[in-house]
Formats: structure tokens, sequence, C-alpha cells
DNA sequence: TCTGGGGTCCTAGGACCC
DNA sequence: TCTGGGGTCCTAGGACCC
């Protein structure tokens, strides 16, 4: 007897609606209905009767991270720089980032879903996919069941898209924003998708936009009209092909439910940019820092490292990676500041620098790892060794 | 008014090995 | 004296996403 056809996909995608300053706003409620803006880092959080910094008081590097509805009315958006967003909305209100209670908060609403739903796709802390296709009940039923869980565990409103597949419903929630319910089927795609412009499309960025553009594509509809040889021509074998597919909203992608680390970072901008020669010692502290921070991620994921990598950010914003790969895999920051030593005399220091960053890849989780014998500790090495006698 | 921090995946060339 | 083909690892950069 042949099995019985599979069901048709049905495919959730649940977005918290301007997540962060939502928590804010849970913890601030005097704030309701006024434009807050979440960016840069928290200092200290405003005390009782203390009045609200404005984003016109703002002085310094940032982007926005989040803005409630009321400030995106201005045209503020996310990663916009703040200075530019205190131009648009001066009065709006700025926050510092509290992102302890940010993933406190997400690891309850992920919690209060994961009761109705086993099978989760982890995107972000404000964001996952869910599998329906074999949980009981009607779609819209369940949608509502998964939103009001959702406030009574957080007291804050999501927007969920129900589609046959990842693609369409990342889109789809987006739709109904904020607090929204949307179920879209393949019959829908030419009225709901088409009219969309191609940056609607999870996977085509600003690059990717302007490219169309040029070519005389702005929405999806045109994206699916245009010719299969053309895409192909214009944007390689891989990526034409995968822009046709998604106009079509074709995507048999499955749910990735558990994932391993492929790699462990720490990056630092600095507030003004900072001299290779005459900064060196400043350089060495941040970069050590950086070191010490990345090991102690390390450790606590029980993780090594196979390879480590640098960043830097030049003052004209042009960046550069080294990596070192290294036999033995490691945890410790002593280790990590000699890879990090090895890869910094392979950089030119010619410019200023606006940003370090130090990167862990190649893991292997510590408890597999128990063959070769791990490095003897030594003793700390002065703080400034690490910019010494490097190229001007 | 210049553009955060943490990630993933892809491409491409060269080394090296069989 | 003109030269294979495949596989894997390493490095560097870039696009994209939250």
């Amino acid at each position: 007897m042949d099995p019985l056809p599979p069901r048709p996909r049905r495919i959730a995608h649940l977005d918290m609606d301007a997540y962060y300053a939502s928590v804010e706003l849970l913890r601030y409620p005097e704030l309701k209905g006024r434009p807050v803006v979440i960016g840069g880092r928290r200092k200290s959080a405003p005390q009782e009767g203390e009045a609200f910094p404005r984003l016109k008081s703002y002085a310094g590097r940032g982007v926005v991270t989040t803005a409630t509805y009321e400030a995106r009315a201005f045209g503020v958006r996310s990663g916009m720089g703040l200075m530019k967003a205190a131009a648009l909305a001066p009065d709006a209100i700025l926050l510092g980032g509290d992102f302890e209670t940010y993933g406190r908060i997400s690891r309850q609403f992920k919690a209060a879903v994961a009761e109705i739903v086993p099978l989760i796709e982890d995107r972000g802390i404000d964001e996952i996919y869910l599998d329906l296709t074999d949980v009981e009940g009607e779609t819209r039923a369940i949608a509502q069941r998964l939103k009001d869980a959702v406030r009574q565990a957080t007291g804050l409103t999501c927007s969920i898209g129900i589609t046959p597949n990842k693609l369409l419903s990342k889109l789809a929630s987006e739709l109904g924003k904020p607090d929204g319910l949307t179920i879209l089927g393949l019959e829908d795609i030419p009225s709901r998708i088409w009219p969309l412009p191609c940056s609607a499309l999870n996977g085509i960025g600003p690059k990717a936009t302007a490219k169309l553009e040029g070519l005389g594509i702005r929405t999806i509809g045109e994206l699916a009209k245009a010719a299969p040889a053309f895409l192909l021509e214009h944007f390689g074998k891989s990526y034409g092909a995968w822009l046709q597919e998604a106009a079509h909203g074709r995507d048999d992608r499955p749910l990735t439910i558990t994932r391993e680390p492929k790699s462990i970072s720490r990056e630092t901008t600095f507030e003004r940019d900072l001299h290779p020669k005459s900064d060196r010692e400043a350089l060495s502290r941040i970069l050590l820092d950086l070191c010490g921070r990345l090991a102690k991620d390390l450790a606590r994921k029980e993780l090594l490292a196979r390879t480590i990598g640098i960043k830097l950010r030049f003052e004209d914003f042009s960046t550069i990676t080294r990596d070192h790969s290294l036999e033995v895999p490691i945890s410790d920051a002593l280790p990590i500041r000699d890879a990090a030593r090895t890869c910094l005399k392979r950089v030119t220091f010619d410019r200023k620098l606006r940003l370090l960053g130090i990167r862990a890849s190649s893991l292997v989780k510590a408890c597999e790892y128990t063959l070769g014998a791990t490095e003897p500790s030594r003793a700390a090495e002065p703080v400034a060794a690490l910019f010494q006698d490097l190229d001007p």
C-alpha cells in the first residue's frame, strides 16, 4: 500500500513587535505613545523622577537598534546612525540597550510558545519559525493561541505569518505588523507578494536591490517575470537560480531545530579613532580585554577554537581580517593573545583605527577534545606588548 | 550626520595531497 | 617542456541577517 501523500507544510514565522523598544515600554509605561529609540550602550538606567534623555542631546557614535512606531513615523529606522536619527526626531527619548533583560524575556516567550508547538527554529532574540504541520487545530486558532501565550508570558505583542514555507511566512509576518496575523496560500502570491519590492525578500539586501533596480526590476512580480537566463547571467548560477525560486515563493528549506555554533567573536568600536602608534597602549589594552572576554565565552560554552582571527576597521571604514589556525585547539586568553599577535604582524598600519575585533572559529567541543596535552600556563606579559614593534 | 555587535553562508584562489 | 583531475584545508573578503 502506498503511504499517504505528505500533508502540505504549515510554517509559521513569529516576530516580536519593535522588540527592544516594547520591553522598555513595559519598564517605563509612562513612555507609551511617545517616540522612543533604543541605541548605544546603556550607561545607567534612568532613575525615578529623573527626566529621560533626548536624542538631540546625544553626541558620538552608535546606531539605532530599535525604534517605537511613533519614532518610525519621523523616518527613524534600525541601523541608522544616532546623529542622523537625532536630526529627524530630536525630541525622541533615547535609551541604551539592556540586553540581559531582552535575553531573559526572549527565553520567556520562547518557552511559552514551546508549550504549544514543539518544533521551533531559533532565529535570534526576537523571532522564531514554527512547524505547525502536525499541530492539531485550525490554523487561525493555533496562531491566536500562540499570540495569547506570548502576551500572557511577557505582556508583549507579536506578529505571525503562516504559509507553506519559511520564505513566505517571514514575509507574511511583516505584512500585519504590529500585532498582526497573516495567513497566505500559494494562490495569494500574485496579489499579495508580487506587488512588494524585491528587498522585502529575506536574502535580497541593499547590494542586490540596487543591482536589480539597475536592471529595471523593482518588485517581486517583475523579478518573477524575468527570464531565468537573464538572472543567471547577472547574478551567477547559485544566486540567480535562488532569485527565480524566491520570486515564485518556492522554498523547501526545513527548520533547523538544533544548531552548533560556528564562530564566537567580540568586537568594539572606539569612541574616537585611535592611532596605531601614538595610541598603541590603548589599542593593546582593548585587544587584550577582547581576548579575555572571548576566552570567557569559550569557557562558558565549553568550546575550543582551532582558528583565531582579528578584525580591524580603519577610519575610512575599510575592514580587513586576518586568520591564524593552530595545531592544537585553545580557549585560554594567553594563547588567544599569541595568535592575535601573529595575525597583527601581517597587517600594514597606515591609518587610524575605529574598530578592533577578535574571533574564534573551527570550534570543537572541549569534552570531545581530551587527547593532546594542554599548554602549560604562563605568566602574563606587559599590557602594551601587543601593538609593539609593528609597522607605523 | 557617517555607518553597533553578533552571527551565517558563499566565493575564490592557493597550497598540498593522491 | 608542457603538463590530469579531484579533494580538502586555509585565508580573505563580502553580502546578508537580527
